[in-house]
DNA sequence: TGTACATCAGTGAACGCGCGTTCACTGATGTAC
DNA sequence: TGTACATCAGTGAACGCGCGTTCACTGATGTAC
């Protein structure tokens, strides 16, 4: 009614990457069909084409999208200015962690899948996305105090060992029961710890 | 010729296990076709039949396979007495573990990618035997010196750290040009350390 | 050892189905005058 | 404001293709006597 057309235009672009998040969910998007996402939208096969040029470009979209939240994420666990705040943080970190897989879980659940079994094109930009989060993730850790007499690469083994620990626990969340979430986010938390008392030791104990 | 009917079942039952894995690397086993698997195999497709109720359960068969490769891995890891003597270790026991990746590739391949991407039926049997590894690895770290005033959870939290670290290295060797292996290993050592730094100061620092 | 019969791995035709993509189209929205 | 034309999101029929699965079959291997 009120809506003009460039308007609506966008509308069905969104319920297009909306219906592909939702239907990849089920068994990822190499086995993604066209059809299946605009039976979902509810338009014709061909009209998909007026949005997109293929399949692989609504998953590049959605990658896009998904990081977006991802970084968001990680913006929480950088904020501290020593490892020893990092350390005494590991518990608040993760729950922040937990709450925003629980608000992003299709966002999360399209990394974590599509990170492995996606199309090449997908997996490619996905596996550029998380090098970038490591390495803006080394030069935040570079900066705090008690990593002064670190090397490049012991302050990238951190990054990266944090990163991972975050996507494993993002699966594992997404995997679990809601009423299990609890014992993850406590399990996480462990291991957190562990690797923060490393890194606090590294090179010094 | 001297074969007889019942070797020549076995053979093409191993060459249906084969072509499976070897075409399931290029997508993924959830968009295996069965006829594609007959077709590189050179049967026809009904053939199939006779040695697999479906591609499902190819891909379990494959899981069994895949973990008698992953087991004889940890099984490395294991050994050493002391947490003090495993960070001792841990340069050779990442070298060992680069070295069965390169030999067993298919398998550790096969487990990488479907442990996120497969089938249903065939993620819930990888995570299964992942959750095993993990339990053996704990009744280990269990006897080591060093551990004996940790908890449950802590030993599991390390056994945990220990696993994912390996299958995480695991899909950076299969990801990157054989030229880069030792930049793998190497990254993956220093990881290594850090954790188990974290766990000779875990409660004690 | 020789023969008659049973077994069963692999065959080949046929089926209905969902797929991606083509094409010419419709008709509401937008624009130029 | 009214009219004539342009744009273009969405339509619907049609195509050829590879898929999983059915079925009755063949013929070499294996077995009982």
């Amino acid at each position: 009614m009120t809506e003009t057309r460039a308007e609506q235009k966008v509308r069905t672009r969104r319920a297009i990457l909306d219906a592909a998040l939702a239907l990849s969910a089920d068994s990822g998007l190499a086995t993604l069909s066209l059809r299946s996402v605009t039976r979902e939208v509810g338009i014709v096969p061909t009209a998909f084409y007026r949005h997109f040029a293929s399949v692989d470009e609504v998953g590049l979209a959605l990658v896009d999208e998904s990081f977006v939240s991802l970084r968001a994420m990680l913006r929480a666990v950088r904020e501290p200015a020593a490892l020893d705040d990092m350390l005494a943080l590991a518990d608040t970190s993760v729950r922040v962690l937990a709450e925003h897989v629980r608000a992003q879980q299709a966002h999360f659940g399209f990394i974590a899948r599509e990170r492995v079994a996606g199309p090449p094109a997908v997996r490619a930009a996905i596996r550029r996305e998380i090098e970038l989060c490591e390495h803006e993730l080394t030069t935040d850790l570079a900066r705090l105090s008690g990593t002064r007499t670190w090397s490049n690469a012991d302050l990238s083994a951190l990054s990266t060992l944090i990163v991972r620990l975050m996507v494993a626990a993002v699966e594992e969340l997404l995997d679990v029961a809601p009423a299990r979430a609890d014992a993850v986010v406590a399990a996480t938390r462990t291991r957190l710890r562990m690797v923060l008392i490393g890194a606090v030791n590294w090179r010094s104990a």
